[in-house]
RNA sequence: GCCGGGAUGGCGGAACUGGCAGACGCAGCGGACUCAAAAUCCGCCGAGGGCAACCUCGUGGGGGUUCGAUUCCCCCUCCCGGCACCA
């Protein structure tokens, strides 16, 4: 193809200024983002298995390669990309094309986590279906992407509202119902007012909506489905220890939401009203009984409470039983004692009011003494309980012992309150000073006061003590989670319907699943979903309105659809085979991908979808459907964009778009500047003027290698030795493919692998003169042209494309294999060795490569400069370090 | 409060295992080309001093280890992110 035809007039593209040397054959020509990136992308959507990084699977192409799967986080399809995608993509699209080029066999997908709210909120606002607004988004974002020159694999694209898709969570909803993981409970659920439907914990930020910072979250009653994650929670947490390809960062934000605690249980019995202390486990009094009979609760049986505490070691040193508000003693002891009851609920509406300034952890603790008496079982005493405001009744048991002495919150309370602070531990070396309290300490620590426990260390008493109590039938060792099961029933239409059903003569309150040869239950269209309480589906009788698989008579549907984080939990083992519709996908295939090899993505996924999917991943391995563990090998979260020093966001006004940044400067150029701005880890600034520095860069490239083009087409390259010039150039071409290969391997710092690049080319430039004489051979101009555009492909794939094609490259650029660095032509013949005087530089003395530390200190010695700078002192000392410097001490 | 990450020129950042601080780019300044401008090309560009060769200081602050510290150790300040009464 002829190089003028692309860019003969250039002057009406993006970078237009008036250029009038159409027709100077002496006058290089323009770079023009705006002609390359159309012709290229016509060409790639034409022929996507020369051009996309289509992995090929078992039995087919890639065979022979190893393989790679390079993975980035799906998007919501919203309508439009912005920036944090762009970057997100411009980093894994480099990885794919890299390794393509290192020669694996690369499996690259893309596709659409497509159910969720601003569907429905668009339909409301606009009158668009969901359906319809949703993939009208997703045709849009699609085309975005390949105006940005990724190299994705369509044909493997997954689109999660789509009944093909959704069909297979509803199987894999049977099969954890089938299992027990999936199972309904009543119980206070999180519910969004703003959303009109219920939240996990997961999606409770600062007790707000994750979705509406504004809005704050409800308590309600409700029967919701959920999966039984906590089953993993162990296996989760331990599998953290192995992932060393995830961030230090995610793998703590994990175990901190697992949040595993080691204690015990330990049962304290209620004693009698007052001092009445004659039958210490008797049941409640008659009056209690009484009351409680028109509560269905079990009242008349509470005769004791269970505490959770983690140091039972310090049981001797308990002054009192702490109960949340909502705890069940609590509310029978409220039924009995009017005033109590006031200053229970009197709490508890603090509490909803602190949790709604979003101030709850700022709360002041306090709390009300109920005048009843818990005995401890360690000693028999007898200790008043509390009720107070800093217990948490979703935690452990809602109940805990109070050990002012060794506790914080504890100890706050009890000085508050004038509760007794009695010491019960200390350090096991005597001759320390008592400690100030709260003492905390346990690895060093021995037991006082605490009977026939007494000497025993800290951590070997947790053990036994425990141990006792389960022994004597009052307690027993066990592990608390913060890490709850996941609650994936939402109100809301636009979501994967729960395949369940109610059958009104076999047992309304007992889920029936629907047979499988029934899935997919697919989701109705054309539905009213006006915002009112309860579930859109509820209302559409053709829905609700079904066979019970047991009976055959009139069954209710399930109206509740699930959590939109099922769809993302297990989408990327569809994309190794989807288009199966006789299963989720074919295990061999899934086999023979997993684990993906490199997950790219925001951090902001760190906890939600990044435990969902590995809990998926177990629950799919425990079905015998993969063999892996864990979902990805290796996991980068990239930083945020930042415009202006905040992130960018609509409300904040800082929005850059990526379509104007592409029709300024090219998606290339776009691209590039997303790497070259800052290491990928790291937030970057986005400024303008450096994405015009880099279309700058492009253009110099695109000069001089359309000037040299010719030269680069009558030879290969190989050439290997000659003048001192080439040598340079080789040697230069050699140092930044080392480099750049180094930085793929480990750090990912791309800002230096395209700074490495401008380099080389400023190397070029500032051999021009000697090319346009003809001092560098032809074979050197063409090895040095093949391998900076060879070096360019993963970073600005059109542009290279172009080249390659303009130097007369053969084949697809993107499929020719990665230069390997020469050594030997990337060694320095001279190095320069900085001299320090007392460790100060003092001057540069040129060696050659390899010199020995003798030679080294003798060009040190004779330099004038150390002379002036050593005359009359005493060298003490020479320090030569051999290719880095020398340091001579002097007196 | 706890857990991460960070602080280097006017700006984004570089210096990978302790060895020439400021690579590369942006912005700025000066020059060439031009009738002029744009584009392009060349030069300068941490601070202070000096006509100059050069000298002194300098990687958030204080101390330490070392021939030598942006890098390692201790203490402190500030910024960003996450978690936050988890017993």
């Amino acid at each position: 193809m002829s190089t003028n035809v692309s860019s003969e007039n250039g002057g009406k593209t993006a970078n237009t200024d008036g250029n009038s040397s159409v027709g100077d054959l002496n006058q290089p020509l323009r770079y023009s983002p705006a002609e390359i990136e159309p012709k290229w992308q016509a060409r790639w959507d034409a022929d996507a298995s020369l051009y996309a990084a289509e992995g090929h699977g078992i039995g087919e192409k890639g065979l022979g390669k190893p393989k790679y799967y390079c993975l980035e986080m799906l998007p919501y399809p919203s309508g439009q990309l912005h920036m944090g995608h762009v970057r997100n993509y411009a980093i894994g699209d480099a990885l794919a094309r890299h390794m393509w080029m290192r020669g694996y066999n690369v499996l690259h997908p893309m596709g659409w986590d497509a159910f969720g709210l601003p569907a429905e909120n668009a339909a409301l606002k606009n009158g668009v279906p969901p359906r319809e607004w949703t993939l009208g988004n997703v045709a849009a974002m699609k085309k975005q992407m390949r105006r940005m020159g990724l190299s994705y694999d369509w044909s493997n694209e997954v689109t999660t509202c789509l009944p093909d898709y959704y069909r297979w969570n509803q199987w894999f909803f049977l099969k954890m119902f089938e299992k027990g993981l999936a199972y309904r409970k009543k119980s206070k659920v999180n519910w969004c007012p703003e959303c009109q439907t219920v939240l996990a914990n997961e999606q409770v930020i600062g007790g707000r909506c994750w979705r509406h910072e504004d809005t704050v979250v409800e308590q309600r009653d409700l029967t919701q489905w959920f999966l039984r994650i906590t089953k993993y929670a162990d296996e989760l947490l331990e599998g953290l220890d192995k992932l060393e390809g995830w961030p230090e960062k995610v793998r703590t934000m994990q175990r901190n939401w697992i949040g595993r605690s080691e204690g015990a249980h330990v049962d304290f019995a209620v004693a009698g009203r007052d001092c009445d202390d004659t039958d210490a486990t008797a049941g409640p009094s008659t009056r209690a009984t009484r009351l409680a009979q028109d509560d269905t609760s079990s009242f008349q049986t509470v005769k004791k409470i269970t505490v959770f505490t983690t140091r039972v070691d310090t049981i001797f040193g308990a002054t009192s039983v702490q109960l949340a508000p909502e705890h069940a003693v609590a509310k029978m002891f409220a039924l009995e004692d009017d005033a109590l009851r006031v200053k229970i609920e009197g709490l508890l509406a603090e509490q909803q009011k602190a949790r709604e300034s979003d101030a709850l952890g700022a709360i002041e603790k306090h709390g009300v003494n109920t005048g009843r008496f818990a005995v401890n079982p360690f000693n028999g005493e007898r200790v008043p309980i509390w009720v107070a405001n800093y217990i948490l009744a979703d935690y452990g048991t809602g109940a805990i012992m109070s050990v002012p002495a060794h506790d914080e919150r504890d100890f706050e309370f009890a000085q508050k309150y004038g509760l007794k602070v009695r010491r019960v531990i200390v350090p096991a070396d005597v001759t320390d000073e008592e400690p100030a309290l709260p003492y905390l300490a346990e690895d060093d620590a021995v037991l006082i006061g605490s009977g026939s426990w007494s000497g025993l260390g800290c951590v070997a008493a947790q053990e036994k003590m425990a141990a006792f109590a389960k022994a004597k039938g009052f307690g027993t060792p066990t592990v608390t989670y913060r890490l709850k099961d996941w609650g994936v029933s939402r109100q809301r239409y636009w979501g994967t319907p729960i395949p369940m059903v109610y059958c009104d003569s076999c047992s309304p309150d007992e889920p029936m699943p629907v047979a499988e040869s029934e899935l997919p239950i697919l989701l109705p269209e054309q539905i009213d979903i006006t915002q009112t309480n309860g579930s859109p589906l509820g209302r559409v009788a053709e829905f609700v309105n079904a066979k019970c698989p047991k009976c055959g008579g009139k069954a209710r549907r399930e109206t509740d659809t699930m959590d939109t984080f099922v769809d993302s939990s297990w989408y990327f083992y569809r994309y190794t085979d989807a288009k199966n519709s006789g299963a989720p996908f074919d295990s061999d295939k899934a086999n023979y991908w997993f684990p993906i090899d490199q997950y790219i993505g925001g951090v902001e996924h760190a906890i939600l979808h990044l435990i969902y999917s590995r809990f998926w991943t177990k629950v799919m391995r425990d079905l015998g459907m993969i063999r892996n563990d864990e979902p990805a090998e290796r996991l980068f979260t990239q930083g945020m964009v930042i415009k202006d020093g905040a992130k960018m966001s609509k409300s904040k006004g800082n929005v850059v778009s990526p379509d104007l940044m592409i029709e300024r400067y090219g998606a290339d150029a776009t691209r590039m500047y997303a790497l070259f701005a800052a290491p990928p880890d790291r937030d970057l600034e986005w400024q303008e003027e450096g994405v015009a520095g880099i279309s700058r860069f492009l253009g110099k490239v695109y000069r001089l290698t359309t000037k040299f083009a010719g030269a680069a087409r009558t030879t290969n390259g190989g050439s290997r030795k000659g003048s001192a010039e080439e040598q340079v150039l080789l040697r230069k071409l050699h140092q930044t493919i080392a480099k750049i290969t180094q930085d793929f391997d480990g750090r990912w710092h791309f800002n230096t692998s395209i700074s490495s690049i401008m380099i080389l080319v400023n190397e070029i430039t500032a051999n021009e003169a000697a090319i346009d004489a003809g001092e560098i051979s032809p074979a050197v101009v063409s090895e040095v042209l093949r391998g900076l555009i060879l070096l360019l492909a993963s970073f600005a794939p059109f542009f290279a494309a172009e080249m390659w094609e303009q130097i007369g490259g053969e084949g697809v650029v993107f499929r020719t294999a990665w230069p390997v660095a020469d050594a030997e032509l990337a060694r320095e013949n001279e190095i320069e060795i900085p001299v320090q005087v007392n460790g100060k530089l003092v001057t540069v003395v040129k060696v050659p490569f390899g010199s020995s530390e003798v030679v080294v200190k003798a060009a040190a010695l004779a330099d004038e400069k150390v002379k002036a700078r050593i005359e009359g002192k005493t060298v003490a000392k020479v320090i030569v370090v051999p290719g880095k410097l020398v340091n001579l001490v002097v007196k």
